[in-house]
DNA sequence: GCAATTACCTAAAGCCTTTAGGCAACCAGG
DNA sequence: CCTGGTTGCCTAAAGGCTTTAGGTAATTGC
């Protein structure tokens, strides 16, 4: 009986495609041994368990969004290179769903500080040089950049603007504008207290 | 053999407590049973199967963040509204973060629609009334405000922020500063072509 | 107090996960 | 070649979750 010639790379970009065609919450160890015709514990050979696999198209991922975003932001600065990032992200995950889902997947620190997480960050604030920022601000920029675009991808995806005008194209472009806007024009710290 | 009194309010409450205590992936019906210290057949007569009883809890998680945000609201206007709503969702999503999850369900449109989902959104266009935004900025701001306070809280509630400085709270705090300078301010569309 | 309804039960089938142990295919070196 | 070691995939099995079918006991209403 000849071999799968399965291997953990392999069953990454597998479960890769797997998710993004039923869903990453659908991602198990017996379909995708359905998928290589192949016996269910064969893959235990190479996968600690369900979790390391789901950790394993997590890794991919978010190794090839950050590739992604790298070839964007590649000659670009300011406005334009925030724009290119954000489609980046918003692109992959419509083109991906599956894919980008895993992507958000809850890593343990020391897999999440070996991932490619790192390098999204360093984007973010690679972006932040074409703005006048200084620290701490330019953290908290990052965490909004951060914050909107993740938020804003995944609430798109799953439905949540749908069925209402206007579009979503549109929104999201106007939602760029409006961050570049907030970007040259960081506000001062107010006073703490109630602001009326 | 007494009864032991379950209902669908009942289920969907300890279900949330459940949510919270291991995590809305891992509520089962099964979980639910032994918690209620009966067969697991007997919740079956009650809901319709195990992805009923998440959407169960989601209408329920909906509905108290939706009462907690009109709570907030109340006799608020302007930034004050703004940063109040804001709380509500982190807070929330802080102390219940099985609820928290079990809110962001996928809900098919009907039960979308009849659900206190749409609430959330008059409150945010609620909010939107303390400034001087008209159609369609006005919804391209609601779809703003969604995405930062979902992605921010859902990246924070996964550790996406942990361990580096500055702390959260002061992040938190300056976002909201930024979104209120930013609806103040809003800009004015852009040309569609590279604005470099 | 009896009938109808309701609430919970037993039983069973199906799928998923995970581990243990076996045989066959491949790859060295002689 | 061909022989042994390693590796890759297998069978087998146990345990958990989901869901359905059909039974019995508690409750409700007349």
């Amino acid at each position: 009986m000849a071999r799968a010639g399965l291997t953990r790379e392999r069953l990454a970009r597998a479960g890769a495609e797997l998710a993004d065609e039923v869903g990453f919450d659908e991602v198990t160890v017996s379909a995708l041994a359905r998928r290589f015709d192949v016996k269910v514990a064969s893959l235990y050979s190479h996968v600690r368990n369900s979790h390391d696999l789901k950790t394993l198209i997590c890794l991919l991922a978010l190794e090839e969004l950050a590739d992604r975003g790298a070839a964007a932001l590649a000659g670009r600065a300011g406005k334009d290179a925030l724009a290119a990032l954000a489609n980046v992200y918003r692109d992959y995950a419509r083109e991906h769903p599956g894919r980008y889902a895993a992507a958000q997947l809850r890593l343990d620190p020391e897999a999440a500080a070996a991932s490619a997480g790192v390098r999204h960050a360093q984007m973010t604030r690679a972006i932040l040089r074409g703005y006048d920022l200084t620290e701490p601000d330019q953290t908290h920029a990052v965490r909004l950049l951060g914050s909107v675009f993740h938020g804003y991808v995944s609430l798109e995806l799953g439905g949540g603007f749908s069925h209402s005008a206007p579009d979503t194209q549109t929104t999201w472009t106007r939602i760029v504008d409006a961050l570049d806007a907030l970007l040259r024009n960081w506000p001062a710290p107010t006073a703490q207290g109630p602001a009326h």
